[in-house]
RNA sequence: GCGUCGAUGGUAGAGUGGUCAAAUACGACACGCUGUAAACGUGUUGCCUUCGGGCUUCGGGGGUUCGAAUCCCUCUCGACGCACCA
């Protein structure tokens, strides 16, 4: 994407800024388009608070928003929440957090982040995306500073939100700690001064809490623009905390193979957020005919903004080879083991399997097939004799040179 | 501060002296059917095993007992109630 100068194209580029990928806009997409219209540029910002050390397809939306913003010659800020992420967001908890994240872990973390992030949005060159810490103003409130931020907000404002209302009801614990965070996001504006704020639709409270701070403290209309969430009928499964993420430092293959392990109906938000084809193809598509292609463009698509063309074509072909076509797949991990050696042993010993337990129950549900003489292996006791390929489970394969 | 209750496997949540490696659900893994989709069906889901069993787990530490996730003491953390309105 390029800064374009043509003004009619810059019309489309607004039209597609605000609407694409954009579920909602505080107060209204009518106000902030006029202003946009004037060519007014605007400073904006989304946090990020490095709470985990692993970004998911989830925030390249919000990170392919920030690089509209970007393209169109506004200032855009990436905030780190390394003061925020101490608080702990009570967003999406239906429990208080155990644990509270150090300032030192918040700012390891922050740097992993700024790396994989870069992969999406500019941090050098033409109209670079700034980077700030909140830490480094909310760090230094003192007691009358806080009293005052807290002074805008009744409790009955900040307890009106779902998810406080449902902890009350279900009896659950909302620590204070958590109560104040929305202050702190809040504050966030009013100490960088933004006109608006970018951020996924579930931190909507939030970004309308620094709405209410910049109109109270500096006299100011912050604009709040939301993203949907990404996700497919099983809701979570792409932004996960645990288990299958798909992070986006994940190599090219396992990327390629994860989203095309999603369900059909992230297909289309797929498209919508994280690809820049135009909303009119998009909406042409045929689900029901095209579903496994469909899902293969877009995959190809991710792979290549966090990875290259070539990688992203090695993937499909790779993920093709091995599912499709069952073939051996090209590249196997190639291992060393000795003639002799009890093959459960050996996979546990290279970290391929956790554990005797875990070879024992693959063994005994079919689940170790031997690719040379293409049949199962249902000896627990299998001992390695010669070369051998193995196909564990659907996709693991490793390849073992005896000698 | 006082009082009451609670802390169980990846999560939620049973269990309240032996029959508990710990119900159930979700998740995860595997198999079948498939499009590495969904739905559905089946199995597995602490570790080791000569497949007899053994070993380590129920917040930490100590104790009672032939025997503890279960009882007692203590520590840590948490929830709730009371303490204000006289």
């Amino acid at each position: 994407m390029k800064v374009v100068k043509n003004k009619e194209k810059t019309e489309d580029k607004i039209n597609e800024l605000l609407t694409r990928g954009v579920d909602k806009i505080y107060p209204s997409r009518e106000k902030l388009e006029e202003i946009l219209r004037s060519g007014k540029k605007l400073r904006l910002y989304q946090g990020f608070d490095p709470t985990g050390n692993k970004l998911h397809l989830g925030h390249m939306v919000g990170f392919r928003k920030h690089r509209q913003w970007q393209d169109l010659g506004h200032e855009v800020i990436f905030l780190i929440g390394d003061g925020t992420g101490q608080a702990g967001d009570p967003t999406g908890k239906k429990k208080t957090r155990e644990k509270f994240f150090t300032q030192e872990e918040l700012r390891a973390n922050a740097k992993d982040y700024l790396i994989q992030a870069s992969k999406i949005v500019r941090f050098n060159g033409e109209n670079p995306i700034k980077i700030m810490y909140n830490g480094d103003w909310l760090n230094k409130l003192n007691l009358v500073d806080i009293l005052y931020i807290a002074q805008h907000f009744s409790v009955q404002q900040l307890i009106e939100r779902d998810m406080f209302q449902e902890r009350l009801k279900a009896g659950e614990t909302i620590n204070v700690r958590e109560f104040l965070y929305p202050l702190l996001q809040g504050y966030d504006s009013v100490a960088m001064d933004v006109d608006l704020e970018l951020g996924g639709s579930d931190q909507t409270f939030n970004m309308l809490a620094g709405r209410t701070l910049m109109k109270t403290m500096k006299g100011k209309e912050k604009f709040v623009m939301t993203t949907p969430l990404l996700s497919d009928s099983k809701g979570v499964k792409i932004g996960k905390s645990e288990g299958n993420v798909i992070g986006l430092t994940d190599p090219a293959g396992e990327l390629f193979g994860k989203i095309m392990s999603l369900g059909d109906d992230a297909i289309i938000p797929m498209f919508t957020l994280l690809t820049d084809v135009s909303m009119k193809e998009i909406e042409k598509f045929n689900l029901k005919n095209d579903a496994m292609a469909l899902k293969k463009r877009v995959a190809s698509i991710v792979v290549i903004q966090l990875h290259n063309q070539t990688s992203a074509e090695q993937a499909e072909e790779a993920f093709s080879n091995t599912f499709q076509k069952k073939e051996i797949p090209k590249v196997i991990k190639e291992i060393k083991g000795d003639i002799g050696e009890l093959l459960s042993e050996f996979l546990v010993k290279n970290e391929i399997l956790s554990s005797k337990s875990e070879w024992r129950r693959l063994v005994l549900g079919g689940a170790i097939h031997d690719l040379s003489k293409n049949e199962n292996i249902t000896d627990a006791d299998f001992k390695i004799s010669k070369d051998l390929t193995l196909k564990i489970g659907k996709k693991r394969f490793v390849k073992i040179l005896a000698n």
